[in-house]
DNA sequence: CAGGATCCCATAGGATACTG
DNA sequence: CAGTATCCTATGGGATCCTG
């Protein structure tokens, strides 16, 4: 993909020029489901990806509006890496994802309770979930 | 990706390794809102899909179940496709990945009036349009 | 019209080693 | 710990031509 260069008006087309490979929305669920928000951490996740993808999906993650990089107070050496609100407003695309999914694919794997919360009275419990990502992202970076 | 070798048990994982790239999630656009249903038709799009990228992708699709591929009745030389429930069933998250995009985009397109139907009253206007689209396919293959 | 076949290039991605 | 730097391979993907 060129960079800047859209490939269509298509609002579906605008995500996938983003998000649209094998990594970006792992890097995405990380953070969203699994409390993740270190690049030892993301390293650290069973799909193994490798470090040079993963600092190169951070970059355009941070580039396109996604996240922020942090110091961390604690360590200096190490980054932070937080939810803006447009990453947090994937949440319903997740979630219809993930029951998607759990209700195709043939071997059903343990899941993630957060998505079983998540799926059973969408309209109060994303915006619910939605909120303590904000608090949490709120607390770390001072805001 | 190497071949039924899952990167991990995650769900999410599960659907990036099938529709985790550039192209295919357009093709399933194409029939899933735009009534399209044959490879020229598919070709024909603005993204200007390549002939080898399109055939490899039908194949897939196919391969995974979400569409199934017959002889037109009108002319022998040409294929029609039909979508599967678990391709119908992926129009939640169509919505959602819409709704996301037209709220944070800086441009906003002039948008396919039938993602504006599905926006609102979600729990009835969907599943009202996959009937439709189970209807048009069954129509076709006769069922 | 539906694709297959080729050629070729760019990018994705894996593995490993190294640095502040 | 958070990357950078390489090197290498595999795949993605564009362009063009060809065939039943």
């Amino acid at each position: 993909m060129k960079d800047n260069h859209l490939r269509s008006d298509c609002s579906i087309c605008y995500a996938i020029d983003i998000f649209g490979d094998k990594w970006t929305l792992l890097i995405l669920r990380d953070m969203l489901f699994e409390g993740k928000s270190s690049f030892s951490e993301f390293k650290a996740s069973e799909e193994k990806i490798a470090t040079n993808i993963l600092t190169a999906r951070l970059k355009v993650l941070d580039a396109e509006g996604f996240l922020i990089k942090t110091a961390s107070a604690a360590n200096k050496a190490k980054y932070l890496y937080s939810l803006t609100d447009k990453a947090i407003d994937l949440l319903p695309v997740f979630v219809e994802l993930f029951a998607w999914s759990d209700k195709h694919r043939a071997v059903k794997p343990p899941c993630n309770p957060i998505y079983k919360r998540l799926e059973a009275n969408k309209s109060e419990t994303i915006p619910a979930y939605a909120a303590e990502l904000k608090q949490r992202r709120d607390a770390i970076l001072g805001a």
